[in-house]
DNA sequence: CTGTTAGCGCTTTCAA
DNA sequence: TTGAAAGCGCTAACAG
């Protein structure tokens, strides 16, 4: 741990150990464009800057230039799984690809307003998960964020708003579980709320499905991740007038209680009741059976999301049409 | 998306609405102490302030001051289970009680060096946890960060530093395998090797063990999340001149490859193999069998972390020696 | 091509 | 108790 109030070397301190001006100082460092510096002195700059250990001030620059190069991500505090750690990795590079440095923030139930929040950072840029209210957008304008970018909402109401492909993934859950026969399908929704926001357009997704191929919609029921409780939900699927033979999960380890909860009940999957799930864990092709599943290409959507932000701070043309398919793709194990 | 040069309601705006000086309105915002302002100027203050909607610039406080009141956190690009995810809520919550503001950023391969993005955020504190070299945390120092904590390290080499209670966790493991019979333990080896600085101290706690109960030291063998691969590890443990009975398993996802590995086997958990895991991951209780595992209360770690920071930052008192014990707890299921 | 200089918005002495 | 003023370190406009 350290702890003390050593003098700071500035640019100034580089400027005299250089023998040049501050503003010199700045221009090398900075690679500003249209100015033409000696290499002689550009190199007696970088040199001194080295010596000297200079490490410019981000306060300082951010101040005077009224906006940092931060990007702030708020993630939901929802139960974070092995999908949403490689999303976060790739946003994190797709940025740092263009020179912003991303950082993330869970926002919690007791935590401090958002506003608290990126007030204390100055963000170029702030991406959300949930939407912003118009009044905070407005204030960040205000405080000198450049970009706000809605990573999900059912609809895109405005640039720079993202549809994420929850929609399609409950799509070509129903679809492929059409495909195999079934007629039936049930529907199996995470009992937590803060997952709500990812539930319900999936949910939509397999009712479009079920529309389109002339088949009953789906019989949801809210699938906590225990095996009593899934196996109480397989049981009433089981005994309705026309039982349901295919469950589509919200996600794998929803996919996994029910798989536990159909063992319990010696239920056989895939003969008795067929199940699909979202995300291709890594315990995905653990489970007896294995899980067949939908997989999110991270990678393609964490560029699709960097596109849009850069877009909007270069405040150049709106987003293009999102090609939704690109980033998914169906895993077919044994469990269909 | 928003995007416009509209000017900024700054203090002075602000003295100016509520016909005080800049430094009256300093005060009141900050509630700066010894500063007795008269209940109406407060007031007054205040009704400007909302008014005109101003918003401290965080930049120029943070120039002004030479410190923010951030504090980033580094975490690995670890694969991030349900286990980080409630210590990140955790820690952030804790820290927003100390009224500091906690970022993350996954270090990833091909990212940026530390360096640069402490740099772009002036961090009051630094969480790390791997070590940070000698020459890095200098240079912070210099740079205004008032606090380095690496949140694991084998040893504590120095104040700041908290030794992660995963020696611990590996003895407990062991323990409860050898109280419940078994002499001849394994431990599955995650074979991710950004989990190194997790698996290896839990690891010398298995060892640990097994050396104060006189029994042999664990056998050690990797195990990819796959079942096949659990299967061969499992294969080779139980074919040895004196066969392996129970697992330490690295974590609850290894175990759950383990379990697989023994369905393929037609090998009976816990009959034939105990296996025990670590994280009580949801999915934990709804394998077949059902797993027994270590908890760990990431509550009580992340206060723990927090007050190491705090401890530090207001540079007094060396940490006080840690209680392990009290973050830890072991769930009995059917696995052993 | 290089140097001087005026702020960015805030906190905090210091004087009134 | 309040007001004036001096910077924190940097960038960018402008002069030389």
């Amino acid at each position: 741990v350290a702890s003390s109030a050593q003098k700071r070397v500035t640019s100034l301190d580089v400027a005299r150990e250089a023998g040049v001006a501050r503003a010199t100082v700045s221009y090398v460092l900075n690679r500003t464009p249209h100015q033409s510096i000696p290499e002689g002195t550009r190199q007696r700059v970088f040199d001194a800057a080295t010596r000297l250990g200079y490490m410019p001030s981000a306060a300082a620059r951010t101040l005077r230039r009224g906006r940092s190069d931060l990007v702030l991500c708020f993630l939901p505090a929802w139960p974070i799984g092995s999908a949403a750690g490689s999303f976060v990795s790739e946003l994190t590079e797709a940025f740092d690809r263009r020179g912003l440095t991303l950082v993330f923030r869970t926002e919690g139930a007791r935590s401090r307003s958002l506003r608290e929040i990126w007030q204390e950072i100055s963000p170029a840029a702030v991406l959300s998960h949930r939407p912003i209210n118009p009044d905070d957008e407005e204030a960040m304008r205000a405080a000198g964020v450049q970009a706000v970018a809605i990573l999900f909402s059912e609809v895109a109401t405005s640039v720079g708003h993202m549809v994420r492909p929850d929609a399609l993934i409950g799509r070509m859950q129903a679809e492929h579980l059409i495909a195999a026969g079934h007629s039936r399908l049930g529907y199996a929704y995470p009992d937590v709320p803060s997952l709500e926001d990812f539930a319900k357009p999936r949910l939509a997704g397999v009712e479009d499905a079920c529309r389109d191929a002339a088949v009953a919609p789906p019989e949801v029921r809210p699938v906590a991740l225990d095996a009593g409780a899934a196996a109480a939900a397989i049981q009433a699927w089981r005994s309705s007038e026309t039982p349901i033979t295919a469950v589509c999960a919200y996600n794998d380890e929803t996919a996994q209680a029910l798989l536990a909860g159909a063992r319990l009940l010696d239920v056989v999957v895939p003969r008795d009741l067929a199940v699909i799930g979202v995300d291709d864990i890594p315990a995905a092709c653990l489970t007896n059976p294995p899980l067949t599943t939908i997989a999110v290409d991270h990678r393609v959507e964490a560029e699709r999301i960097v596109e849009i932000v850069m877009t909007s701070l270069r405040n150049d043309s709106p987003a293009q049409a999102p090609d939704e398919t690109a980033m998914l793709r169906l895993v077919e194990r044994e469990s269909v």
